[in-house]
DNA sequence: GATAAAGTCTACTAACGTAATGGACTTTAT
DNA sequence: ATAAAGTCCATTACGTTAGTAGACTTTATC
């Protein structure tokens, strides 16, 4: 269950139209700016989006997109699935159960990666747009560590890229 | 953290070993022939699970591989990270941390992401190939259905490739 | 010490996926 | 009519994946 640059822009799109949520149609190019996203990428990410049934577009003058339900009703685990597929490490979770049948000297094997899928998919398909709009996450307010010295504004840090280190 | 064909056959190739532990040195061609995996490329798997020292090599006639541990002490997140990088869906625990910190507009996602990176890493850490060589895997006796009726030999069903239903 | 069986190492490649970009076309408000 | 906006299709640069090929080195055995 990877996430590609594209789910993560689509993410960032669905924030940002759950923001504005009620506000109208907002512009390709306003979302761009405000996320800071490549506007003709978004512009195709927002065109699945719209396929799928997740937003609506106006067209023509005044026209833009926004959110067709309300953002508690949009889980993050829908929009990656459309981008990205299954969230799984694996194959997706039928093909999985059918490895587990069917497939006896591996099927401990595809069960842990059925038991990761599960829990990936608890925590995508219970959190939702509102979840990332309102100040805080309501899960997993764990983790929290000591209050930081503020950062000067720079928003992203370096490279994000990904090597084999963890 | 998507799986790879390269990674699959790592667990795979690994699995293989810890079945034969203690039997010595174990030819490429062997691993390849019992799990049917393409011999020239698990030579290269396997090459690399020699240098992160999780096997050792007999070199010449005789020759083969063999773990360097007990099954028991090697948890799959290890092979998974070796071959295909960070268990985790976007970047690496360390790269989501400074995110949570530093990107505040996106802390909730980014927080979510971290999550499902605990959550994968917690299963993928305790589970070891001496709990997938064992008859049953430890976690997760859940999910149990009825009793299947038994299939014929056929090991491997149809297409596994994945495409974007879940 | 010749031979054969094994691992080692480097290089190469075909196919695919990713992250875009460009441009013509359609729709709509003013 | 015009301009602003979404739509749709084609193309591309680049990197990754999943291998394959072949020469080289090491070791057991006779």
């Amino acid at each position: 269950m990877k996430i590609s640059q594209k789910g993560l822009y689509a993410l960032q799109a669905m924030m940002m139209l759950a923001r504005h949520h009620h506000q109208g149609a907002i512009k390709i190019r306003e979302i761009a700016y405000e996320e800071d996203l490549p506007e003709k990428f978004l512009e195709l990410i927002l065109l699945e989006l719209k396929n799928a049934r997740m937003v609506e577009s106006v067209r023509g003058a005044k026209g833009g997109y926004q959110l067709r339900r309300e953002p508690s009703d949009i889980p993050l685990s829908e929009i990656m699935r459309l981008i990205d597929g299954p969230v799984a490490p694996f194959a997706d979770a039928e093909q999985l159960r059918v490895l587990i049948d069917r497939d006896l000297p591996h099927r401990a094997l595809y069960q842990v990666f059925l038991d990761v899928r599960d829990a990936a998919a608890k925590i995508l398909e219970s959190t939702t747009l509102a979840d990332l709009i309102s100040g805080t996450t309501p899960r997993s307010t764990k983790g929290k560590r000591a209050a930081k010295k503020k950062e000067k504004g720079s928003v992203l840090p370096m490279v994000v890229g990904g090597q084999k280190n963890e």
